[in-house]
Formats: structure tokens, C-alpha cells, sequence
DNA sequence: CCTTTTGATATGTATATACATAATCGTCAC
DNA sequence: GTGACGATTATGTATATACATATCAAAAGG
């Protein structure tokens, strides 16, 4: 038991170049593992004792780390006989990033566009936020409609981030749509999308023609072009519109 | 010193029944206050060391409590300054919201599941509609709740086709949500989910607690197995306790 | 007056230790 | 054989302690 202590020499650099902590390190190298199918399912991962003595370091860190893996569904754990692999029992779902257009000539009317509001700022405190932004920098911030034959179908309150796109600072949006614009010119490696009900508030309602107050389907999508935040996107639409149809089929593991 | 008592008088036995761990009950303590509001967001809790000595117990076991309270999303802790109350998101992901339970334990609290009305019939036409069944058959039609904490989290109303499971009808449901039963029983091949925002109906506010007409989002799900329609299930969730979250990324630990 | 330094503070991580609890194994008596 | 029972084992939870680190505020210096 000499201890020396540190163990931590290096911390997983070469890797992704994050600063892990000791259990985030074994908690990822061992669902790295697991997710890569070296432990397949029902594998018995080592023991508590046994990963102590592989990264010399004490119990609670490991237990921290496989507490946080059975938590997430990875493992479970049995007292008296160890930690297994548990099947993954999740599916795949897979929503697509939907064009409004398309949305509204799939139910059979006429689509337009409108742009209200356009402007071009240092991104505030709210801004950054949204994007996701660590520093700050120049924005665009966009207001929309979409309408569906007269009647307005969706509204768009969007933030472009300038430092990912300059070009967009040289476009008014007054025919194309920033989303078409964005995805013909900017591939997106990952995006995230929320979804949820809200009121609608006074501004939207009017500019959708709704009652203040009335429910509304909000889904926000953010936007990352390698690890650089690009857009975020606030899409409104009155309830009575919109339903989100997303078809799934097991995919198992 | 001292100060056993107070909140640790019961340890939620009449609530969940759940027997609860320590860092569990300040975990479940603190997300009951921001979800009923008692915390709203911004508002600084209790520092580490207030709890420590309102729960008499190590900073340790406060720190795990707050670190999955900030891993869930419900806060966020700034060195130097505290824990702040986030705006509440509860996330659950697209791949997991056929369990409800999961949802709710992810966000620390207890859960609790309640039958409310069980009834067998020959299926109507609205039931036949909403199974997408073409031919008159028995079903089982069902109400239940799921609470977190204390409070009403989501409303279920589940419709069974008893020609595809008959084991559903000796089934009281009392016990085991139907969810889980029929996954436990039923492998499925397809399903469907449509996710919109609707104003509370008076029957389900009450159930749920809340206003008449406050936006919902419902989630309805469609489920066949083989060609054959099984159930058809439409939750209800209270607009503010709930976001719907997709990510597409390349999956980490 | 503005910048820099210093100290206080709250959280972040890790250790060694202790005891509780659940499950399994081996032994011994019947 | 087999049933009872204690020993063993791995995990579950909690404690006291230690040091690291980020950050804010006040003191010190130009």
C-alpha cells in the first residue's frame, strides 16, 4: 500500500483531449467497451477489488464510476456474484430534420414564406445560451412566418452564429428561408431537437392568429457543425396544425 | 448539531413506500421543492454545508445527492457561489418514453403508479379507430397515473386489443402499469408515436392537477406485432414538467 | 483610478475506513 | 439426500479527511 497517490500521471489525453476525472475514466473506458461489443452482453465485468488494483486507486472511485453505469442502464449489478452487461433495450429513434416546406405541400397547400425581423448583433447573455456559445461574438437573429395557403402555419424565431457562418451576415432572407439556406451550405455533424408544449404568447399568438394562451407545439432544434455551435431554432406552431408522427422499429442490440 | 427530527421524522414511507437511502431522500427533498415550485429557477439552495447540518450527515453524502440533482439537469452549481435552480427540463430521451418509470426515477424522485378505471367491452368504433382494428373484437380500455413524488407526472389511457393478448383479461392492472406488462409479454415489431400539444380537458386537469385548458403535451403511441394492432396508449403530461429531447451525436459515455 | 495580488469560500475529486445487506457456498447434523 | 446455518463475498451506503480548483471580494500596489 504504498499509495504515491496522483495514479493519475496522465488522464486520458491523447484521446478526446478532455480533462477526465479518474472514475469519468474508467466509467468510459469501460462503456467503451461494452458499446463496442468487446464485453457482449452478460459478460461479467471485472470486480470491484480488480478494477481498485488495475487503476490503483480505491473502491468508492470505482463504485462511483459502476453506479453511474447501472444507472444508465449499462450494467447491473448483483450483489455476491458481480456487475454483467445488460442487453441494450433501447431503439433507435430516428426523427428527421423536417423541412417546413415540405411538411405543408405533403397536406396539400400552397406554401409561403414570409420574413418579419431581421438583425444583426453581438451576442447577448440569452444568445449565447441558446447556442450553446461559450464567447461571445457577432449573431443574426431572424424572425419568420410560414404559412400554409393563408393561414399561418408555423413561426420561426431562429439565431445564426456569425462566427460559424459569416456568409449569412450578406443574406437577407427574404425569399429562401433560413433552414434550406443553412443545409445547402453548412453540413451539420450532430443536432439536438426539443420538444414541448407551451401557452402561446402574446406576440407569436397574434403573428400565428391564435388566442393568447392557446397550446402550442414548440420544437427547438440546435445545430453543431464540428463541435462549433451554428444555429438554434425555436419552430411555434398552433396545436391544431401540427402533429409530430415518428414511426420506430426495434432495432434490438 | 443535533437536529435529527424535523424532515427526517418519516422517510417517505407513507408517500412512495420506497425504503430510501440518504442521499436518495435529500435528492428526492430538494427536486420535490423545484418541480412544485417552492424553488423556482434561479433561486440558490442550500449550500453543501447547510444540508450537511440540516440532514446531520457528511458532505459526502450531500455532495452525491447535488451531483446527480446537476447531472439531471435540475441545477446548476457555480464554484464559490452555490447550487441555483435550473428552468425545468426534464429530459427524457425519444428512446425512452415507453417507460415512465425510468423518466421519473431519472429525475430522483419516487415513483408511484395508480389504476384508476379498468373496463372490458366489444370495441366501439372510436376504440376501433384508435387501434386501427377493422373488425369488431373485445378490448380492455384503461385509466391510470404515474406520480413523481407527490404529484400527478403523466395520464395514461391505454386501450388492449383482447384478440392479440387474451392474457390481459385476467390482468387487474393494480400492480403492474401496462406498459411494462405487455412489454414483459408481447414482442412488438412496429409502433407509432404522435406527439402533440393539446389544452388540458377538464377530467384530465383534474387528474393531473392542474388548469383547465393549460397546454399539454400528449404522446400517443400505436403498437402492432406482427400485423396485428396490440394497444394503443395516449399519455398526458403537464406542459411544464415536461421536454421531449433527441439528440443525434455520436453516442459517449 | 485601475490593475494585481491575496485570501476566503464552495464545490470537485479522491482516499481510507466502517458497517450493512444480499446472495451464495460449504459444512454438518439429521 | 437435504435442510439449517454460519462463513464468505461483492456490492451499498456513509463517514472523516485531505487537497485541488475555480471564483469572487477585498486589500495592496502602481
Amino acid at each position: 500500500m504504498s499509495m504515491i497517490a496522483t495514479t493519475s500521471a496522465d488522464s486520458g489525453s491523447a484521446d478526446g483531449g478532455e480533462v477526465l476525472s479518474l472514475h469519468q475514466r474508467i466509467l468510459s473506458d469501460i462503456s467503451e467497451r461494452i458499446l463496442s461489443g468487446a464485453w457482449a452482453p452478460g459478460h461479467r465485468i471485472p470486480f470491484e477489488h480488480e478494477l481498485t488494483a488495475e487503476y490503483n486507486c480505491s473502491r468508492m472511485t470505482v463504485n462511483k464510476a459502476l453506479s453511474q453505469l447501472a444507472k444508465a442502464g449499462l450494467i447491473e449489478r448483483r450483489r455476491r456474484s458481480g456487475s454483467f452487461v445488460r442487453r441494450p433495450q433501447s431503439q433507435a429513434a430516428v426523427l428527421e430534420i423536417h423541412d417546413i416546406r415540405i411538411e405543408v405541400e405533403a397536406l396539400g397547400l400552397p406554401y409561403r414564406y414570409e420574413r418579419m425581423a431581421r438583425s444583426r448583433r453581438r451576442s447577448s447573455a440569452d444568445d449565447r445560451a441558446l447556442l450553446e456559445l461559450d464567447v461571445a461574438g457577432p449573431v443574426l437573429a431572424l424572425e419568420c412566418l410560414h404559412f400554409a395557403g393563408k393561414r399561418p402555419f408555423a413561426h420561426e424565431q431562429r439565431l445564426i452564429n456569425l462566427a460559424a457562418v459569416p456568409e449569412a451576415a450578406e443574406e437577407a432572407f427574404f425569399e429562401t428561408a433560413p433552414g434550406p439556406w443553412l443545409i445547402g451550405r453548412v453540413p451539420w455533424s450532430a443536432a439536438e431537437h426539443r420538444i414541448r408544449a407551451v401557452a402561446a404568447e402574446k406576440h407569436i399568438a397574434a403573428a400565428l392568429d391564435i388566442e393568447t394562451g392557446a397550446p402550442c407545439l414548440v420544437i427547438e432544434r440546435r445545430t453543431w457543425s464540428a463541435e462549433h455551435p451554428v444555429t438554434h431554432v425555436r419552430f411555434t406552431y398552433a396545436a391544431e396544425n401540427h402533429t409530430l408522427v415518428a414511426r420506430f422499429t426495434p432495432s434490438q442490440g
